[in-house]
DNA sequence: TAAGTTGTGCGAAACGTTTCGATCCAGGGA
DNA sequence: TCCCTGGATCGAAACGTTTCGCACAACTTA
């Protein structure tokens, strides 16, 4: 691998001379400019990023933080990760992908003490997040890719829940259903920590508040079988409920199985709607469901944006709320007993559910 | 942040010593040794990954390759990515998550003229890929998650495709079915290029005849709706067909569509089998599909294992194939007309049917 | 006692950059 | 003719490590 040296002797110039003209540090002649540049394409030449970074301090690498131990690392995460790196890639930087174990404050110090990131990108996110304190304090730039109870002036880009479960109750509202169910998130799976299972159900219910829509939220089923029992439960609680919108894809399945095994049938007994989930996962169901598609590689790449932007001028703090995609999936209908609503086709029910959101088919073109 | 010198001083040694001390890369009097590590411990020392690769040329930093326009970018390619993080960091090595876009040689030989990264591993390997003789001829220490049509010396991780077919076929024979279908990935998606199409089509079809199984691969549907033209297809034309393995995630939803819009029941009419899938996929079917799971975290460990290996020190080729596993589901029955060998539970055929895999909630446990 | 042998520790060089003060030279004004 | 100015270039220091040749003392051996 050749180095400046070699350019330098190459193009007959001092080494610091090389180093003005290829960073444009300050002014070098046109021509002997001309020599270097033809020099040092000549010998493929390629500044070390080390003996740089090591010199100014910066490496241009940013560490994307990720949970390791748990299991439902699904594609929505990995999009953040890919939509960060691409981010990043077009702003000449790196990305370091670090699994966080047991002690992520711990395995922090001794990532930012080695001196290797510029910055750290933080997912998953809790309300309450000991992550953000120490990145604080340390002085280490960072951004969250979701963001704590109250982000004050740190970097953010998250969902923007409260225009997504306007979204979706517009949708659900203009088909015509006067009352919709929730199933949040398995308790346990994230505890009260987690930010997308609090906002989600707070907008949720909210937003079916503004709108006049009678709402349940009692059930938090985390799997097929208990989204297979939530739903019986919920039936015979609310047999009124005609429009339901899941977050958990597997308790999703199990409510489809729970609507077949009573002759039900969706949409036409049952509009379900799949919560931050993909819809390439949507597309696996039978009917097709309708879902809210969070914009995670544009989440990802926004964060890695506003990391290096923060890292390059310090300004005022970013923050960037993204709502959820409606793609219109099968599994939407007006409620029963009103399909005269549904095939006029020109009510204005059913244009808003229509016209809030994408096609499936045309969703997945701009993919 | 401190640096060697600071440690010297505070040690009252000179600036070689403490860095012999912390490195054991000579002998040092025991007291100090103890007086050092003492002093670096005081002021929070940790030695700078620049300045440490700069003087060493080992910057003890992989780099994953992933191509980034490709959207199906899904579970098991994340797997890879999270399980190569998670290995490189127990060996003490940092990941790098690179986007490849149009010239991936191009881009590759930047990212190696860096001097950033020790070595690169590849996946989405094609049976010829350009990738690899790049890194050859520029001597840059690489290994594969998959590999090339004749992978030679090139060290690589893949999955066994033999044994999985095997595997799959004595499930199916097991249970007592007489003709098996295949339907391979979309043949416009990877073309002839991509190794599991290839590999597993190639793998099934040797299994089957091994086994005196009827045989059927005509089909390559890509989504959904392809699935289901498929799985009509297949039946016009070979109605003696009980088992079908599916290779796309879509597709098999498609599948399920079909039968059940012909009033079939899986498993009783049709014995579906997902093949690498995840089974966290496989759950989301009703009924639970019968899969062939990729040890796709494993792999991506395997991988950047061997690659490290290969950097610390430089022996035989490695190779390592892992089959599939298979986890059974609610989507495995013996063919129509043959329920009593089912229900009696002591047959060879039960035997083989149930002991070659494990059971999906037992698998669910080990994850 | 002289010469060799260990066990320790030191200092300087090197890795490949960037940065900054110093130097050189040509041209313009007095 | 002399001095000043400003553009172009140079050389050396610095970033934080590792490595390697040397020096020095304390023992051992003859």
């Amino acid at each position: 691998m050749s180095s400046i040296r070699d350019v330098a002797e190459r193009a007959g110039v001092a080494v610091s001379t090389v180093s003005a003209a290829l960073n444009g540090t300050r002014p070098v002649a046109a021509d002997t400019r001309r020599r270097i540049e033809r020099a040092a394409a000549d010998l493929g030449y390629r500044p070390s990023l080390l003996a740089r970074g090591l010199q100014s301090k910066r490496t241009r690498i940013l560490a994307l933080l990720y949970p390791a131990p748990r299991s439902g690392f699904g594609v929505t995460e990995m999009q953040f990760a890919t939509g960060a790196a691409e981010a990043a890639r077009e702003l000449g930087y790196h990305l370091l992908l670090s699994p966080e174990h047991a002690d992520p404050v711990e395995e922090l110090r001794h990532l930012t003490g080695l001196g290797l990131v510029d910055g750290v990108l933080l997912m998953e996110v809790g309300l309450d997040d000991e992550r953000t304190d120490f990145l604080m304090e340390a002085g280490v730039p960072f951004s969250m890719i979701g963001r704590t109870r109250d982000p004050g002036s740190i970097d953010h880009a998250d969902i923007d829940f409260a225009a997504t479960a306007r979204q979706a109750v517009a949708h659900v509202a203009g088909l015509g259903h006067r009352k919709l169910a929730f199933f949040n998130l398995a308790a346990d799976a994230y505890a009260a920590q987690y930010g997308p299972a609090i906002r989600a159900g707070a907008e949720f219910a909210e937003a079916a508040r503004a709108a006049g829509l009678g709402y349940v939220d009692d059930f938090r089923p985390g799997s097929a079988e208990e989204g297979r029992q939530a739903f019986d439960r919920l039936v015979a609680a609310h047999p009124d409920v005609t429009a339901l919108a899941v977050m958990d894809d597997h308790a999703a399945a199990g409510v489809i199985a729970a609507v077949a095994a009573r002759g039900w049938r969706i949409p036409e007994d049952l509009t379900l709607l799949l919560v931050l989930s993909s819809a390439a996962v949507a597309e696996m169901f039978h009917p097709r469901l309708t879902t809210l598609e969070p914009p995670s590689a544009e989440l990802g790449g926004l964060g890695a944006r506003m990391l290096i932007d923060r890292l390059e001028d310090d300004g005022p703090p970013r923050h960037r709320l993204l709502p959820c995609r409606l793609v219109i999936g099968d599994s939407s209908a007006p409620p029963r007993g009103s399909a005269v609503v549904w095939r006029s086709g020109g009510s204005a029910a059913t244009r808003a559910g229509e016209g809030d959101g994408i096609r499936g088919d045309r969703a997945r073109l701009t993919e």
